[in-house]
Parts: structure tokens; C-alpha cells; sequence
RNA sequence: GGUCCCAUCGUCUAGUGGUCUAGGAUAUCGGCCUCUCACGCCGGAGACACGGGUUCAAACCCCGUUGGGACUACCA
């Protein structure tokens, strides 16, 4: 592959705040076209809204990408460094008849766009200063007025058209966009001329985005081709709406759209990774769990939807903090992935809970290996390794009071049947699933009482739990001491 | 207001004129399993927004309507 055809991409978040699931989303799909293609992935942080950037910003993101497993092979680039270059990039337009200084200010501007509304006139500016006279130009250059730079959009029936690789072929006439601001009268550039600028010197082949740069790509284009470059293919990708159908931002989401809440709510990177391409994104064949290479392999610009995906987050929801489909898609992973690499997730949680030994890595190694494998099967986030997990790793564990009503407080046999079972286990030579499931079903047997009552009772003392994996392997994971230790204390549970 | 984009089960989607009485995933409901809860297995309910065309034939093509979204700033 020769240099020309190599891919170079970039993902440019501003810094003004974190970084939220639509960007990682967009970084992702670049990230993922680049590793395909052998291509280049940039990072380039527009920062030249000062105002609403901040550093704290810059970690954020940088911290949730590499959270993500998202990798760049250049940057972060900060766009605030470019500045003079953007504004020389005008002032050659200007010089070359592509673009003119408008000398118009503020309130005019907005005087006319108002009288426009009212008249229910087009919006868009006039072009007075497009058409202003030389000498008209020479006086206010003379007294100093200040000025924007505008594009001088080409006139005529014209248009501007170009191929989405995603949305197919998009046309714009020259009359439907306006001569707009390139430079503010301050002298700073915008956005839109910023971006192609850094573009250009980027070397950037594909513009993946979203939906919402659509709009702005004949304008861009428009710059491209003024200034005399190549212009890239773009590919716009659809848009992650929420379930109003309202894009979903910072704003109105808050956390609940930060990469980092998943990171904090016991998300798998991959998973969450997973999970996000499949929004808007899909195999002919209905393939949805993918390794990381098996993504790579799979992945094309022609598989993106053109459609708006719904991130189905319920708020409020008392059974889901998030999309379903999400929590299913991060099981699948916390269940099936080889325990070595789902630990280094548990062991930072329960390092968060306080309840981190390290001999669970030393000595107990093995045992903790086998205890995550035994109860994973039903949790859904790592977080659950650090609450309803937590009476594995310590002796420090709350007994859920409705399980503690149902299944201990209701049989008041309870109370002298927990020494005895106690007593028994302790006296077992074998503490193995055999040994302890036929110790229990005798005692029950000698008591006339269901094993269930026994059994539900023991589970809800030894875990704290209503629920878990069977209570033999219970059991045997906790380990007799503790087992017969806690159902010694239970008995100070009718008090 | 103007310009543009979009439209299949609740949600994510497959589907590019016949193989669609529309497939999968997730969610949901029922059953089996059972010491609980999951898992697993089996089964159920659930969608082509509407109206016109084109065609022997339309979820797929065209037009319109409706609905949703984006853009429209001297924000990025």
C-alpha cells in the first residue's frame, strides 16, 4: 500500500466535559476503520472554545478511551496550536477572491435576521459587504472598522454535491448556503474552518463523524476546494438518540451517558465496546458477540445504518440502570470470558470495597479463581463481585432483611436448629458437596422439617442472600470454618 | 421558517422485487429443571407509519402524507 492510500483518520472531541457514549462511539468506529485498513488513527483535541475547556477535560476523555481500549498511533494534537495557521489559511482566501472581510456588525446581523423572521424571509445573510465598492472598502479599512471573514460562496445554479459513503450521494445548492464566517472579528477562526485546516495538514483521507456534520459538509467542501486541496470521503454515521428521540448529550443525561458511569457501574471495557457498535452498526450474518480481532476482521463502513439508534436507557427503571441490551451484552462477557482475564476487574472492586486480600492472589489463588467462576454465572456488572459477592470475600456482610424475614424469622426452629447443623458440619472430616449434602438431609430428616427450610435459612444467614448458587457449593467455597462460625452467629439473628 | 437526513417487533437490527404466513438479539410471558436465584432447554406474544402509484409480483422502486432527527451562530 502505497503512502497515498493509506487511511488516515481522527477523532477531535472539544474538551468540555466527559466523554460521553455518542463520542465513543464515533472514536470506536474510526478506531476500528484504521485498524482494518492498516490506516492511522489521530487524536486532536479542539480546544479553542477556552471558555469550555479544561484539562481535567482533556484526562477524562484521554482516561476513557484507553479505558476502552481505544488506541492512537498520533496525538492528542491540541487545536489551540494551530490557530495562526487557520487564520493564514483565510487570509489567503481573501487574497485569492475566495473569501471577503464583512464589516457588518453583530447587531446589524441580528436586526436583519430578525426583520427576516418576521417577513418570514430566508435567514441567511445578504452579501452587503460581498458586493462593497473598493473605495467603500479603502474607508473602513482606514478607520480601523473591524471585520469577520466570510466564504464567498460561489453564485449561480450550481451546487455542491459529494458521495457519503453512508448516506449516498448529498447535494446542496450554492443559493441554499450562505456566505458564512470563517474568522471572528476578534480574529479567532471558527470551527468550520479550524477543522478543514487541521484536516488538511493532517492528512486526513475519511471523516467519520456523526450524522449531525451532514449539514456542515458542503460548507466544508466549499473551504476545501477554495484552498485547493483533495477532499476526503466521508462517512456519516448515524446518530444515538435517547428514548425521546432526543440526541442524547451532557446536558440533559448527565452521567448516565459518561463512558466513565459504565466504567464505575462494573462494565467490561469490551463489552461496553461490543455493545456500542452494535448500535447503528451490524453483520448481514446476525453475528453480535465479537472478540476484539474477530471486530477488526468484521468490520465495514457499509455495515453502518443510516437510521437513528435509540440508546434504551430507562431512568428509573428499578430493574435496569441502563439498556438492557448493554447489561445482556456485558453477562455474556463476565460469563464466558476466561476467569484470568475477568480478575484484574473483580480485584479492583473489591480493592474498592476494602475487602481485597492478597492472598487471593498468593496462597488462595486458586480458590479465588474457583469462587468467581461459581458465582459469576448469575452477575451481570463486577460491582455485584463487592455487594452480593461480598460475604465470599469477607466476614463483613450485611444479611438482607427480607430474605431474613422469610427465610429465618418464620421458622423459629431456626434458632436451635443452626448449633446443631453447626455442630454437624464442624464434625465432618470430608467438607465436600457429598459429605455436606448428606449431613443436611438427615438432620432434616431427623427433624421432620423440609431440607428447603434448612437450607433457605443457611443460605440467607451464611450469604445474606434470598438467592445464589447452590448451597452445598455454598459451602464449600466459604469453607467449614466460616460456615459453622456464621451459623453459630446466626443464632443472634432472632434477637 | 429554510435546507438536509431518516422510517421493520418495546429496544438494537437482518432484509436491496418473488425463497417474507418478515429472520436474529435483547426485553417480556409460560413451561421444564430445582434447595433459592440465575444459567440452560422448550414454547408464546410482539413490527414492515399511512396513502397512492410502477410491476405478473413490493418491506424492498417512485411520489405524497405523517412522524422523528440534524443543521441553520462572530459554539466546537
Amino acid at each position: 500500500m502505497s503512502m497515498e492510500e493509506q487511511v488516515i483518520v481522527r477523532f477531535p472531541p472539544s474538551p468540555s466535559g466527559y466523554l460521553h457514549i455518542g463520542g465513543a462511539r464515533t472514536a470506536i468506529f474510526n478506531w476500528l476503520f484504521a485498524q482494518k485498513t492498516g490506516g492511522k488513527f489521530i487524536l486532536r483535541i479542539e480546544d479553542t472554545d477556552a471558555d469550555r475547556s479544561s484539562e481535567e477535560s482533556v484526562a477524562g476523555i484521554l482516561e476513557s478511551l484507553k479505558w476502552l481500549g481505544v488506541t492512537w498511533d498520533e496525538g492528542p494534537y491540541f487545536q489551540s496550536q494551530f490557530i495562526a495557521e487557520h487564520v493564514a489559511a483565510a487570509e489567503k482566501l481573501v487574497k485569492s477572491g475566495h473569501a471577503y472581510k464583512c464589516y457588518c456588525t453583530k447587531e446589524q446581523l441580528d436586526e436583519k435576521r430578525r426583520e427576516a423572521k418576521q417577513k418570514k424571509l430566508s435567514l441567511q445573510y445578504d452579501g452587503t459587504c460581498r458586493n462593497l465598492r473598493p473605495e467603500e472598502i479603502e474607508k473602513k479599512e482606514a478607520a480601523g472598522t473591524p471585520y469577520t471573514i466570510r466564504l464567498k460562496v460561489p453564485s449561480g445554479d450550481g451546487f455542491v454535491g459529494f458521495k457519503d459513503i453512508v448516506y449516498g450521494i448529498i447535494e446542496k445548492k450554492f443559493e441554499d448556503i450562505e456566505d458564512f464566517v470563517i474568522v471572528r472579528s476578534n480574529g479567532k477562526p471558527l470551527y468550520i474552518l479550524s477543522n478543514v485546516v487541521d484536516d488538511i495538514r493532517d492528512g486526513i483521507t475519511h471523516i467519520l463523524r456523526g450524522q449531525d456534520g451532514l449539514a456542515n459538509t458542503p460548507k466544508q467542501i466549499l473551504i476545501y476546494k477554495a484552498l485547493g486541496t483533495q477532499i476526503p470521503k466521508f462517512a456519516h454515521m448515524s446518530l444515538t438518540l435517547d428514548t425521546k428521540k432526543a440526541k442524547i448529550s451532557k446536558r440533559t443525561h448527565g452521567e448516565l451517558v459518561a463512558v466513565r458511569f459504565y466504567r464505575e457501574h462494573g462494565f467490561l471495557p469490551w463489552a461496553f465496546v461490543n455493545y456500542l457498535v452494535l448500535l447503528g452498526w451490524s453483520m448481514p450474518d446476525a453475528k453480535e458477540i465479537f472478540s476484539k480481532e474477530e471486530l477488526i476482521e468484521a468490520f465495514s463502513l457499509e455495515g453502518i445504518n443510516r437510521a437513528n439508534a435509540v440508546f434504551d436507557v430507562r431512568k428509573d427503571d428499578p430493574k435496569f440502570f441502563t439498556d438492557p441490551k448493554a447489561i445482556s451484552i456485558n453477562t455474556h462477557y463476565l460469563r464466558n470470558l476466561p476467569i484470568e482475564e475477568i480478575e484484574p476487574y473483580i480485584k479492583t472492586e473489591l480493592e474498592k470495597e476494602g475487602i481485597w486480600d492478597p492472598e487471593f492472589q498468593g496462597s488462595k489463588h486458586e480458590w479465588f479463581l474457583r469462587t468467581i467462576d461459581l458465582i459469576r454465572t448469575r452477575f451481570h456488572v463486577t460491582t455485584d463481585f463487592g455487594a452480593a459477592g461480598r460475604c465470599y470475600f469477607s466476614d463483613d456482610y450485611l444479611i438482607d432483611p427480607k430474605p431474613l424475614k422469610k427465610n429465618i424469622l418464620k421458622h423459629e426452629g431456626l434458632k436451635e436448629w443452626f448449633p446443631l447443623l453447626a455442630d454437624r458440619l464442624e464434625a465432618l472430616e470430608a467438607f465436600t458437596l457429598e459429605e455436606t449434602e448428606r449431613a443436611i438431609r438427615e438432620i432434616a430428616e431427623e427433624l421432620k422439617v423440609k431440607a428447603g427450610i434448612l437450607i433457605n435459612g443457611m443460605r440467607t444467614a451464611i450469604t445474606g442472600q434470598p438467592k445464589g448458587p447452590g448451597i452445598f457449593d455454598v459451602l464449600i467455597a466459604i469453607g467449614q470454618h466460616r460456615v459453622v462460625e456464621r451459623l453459630r452467629k446466626a443464632v443472634a439473628l432472632f434477637e
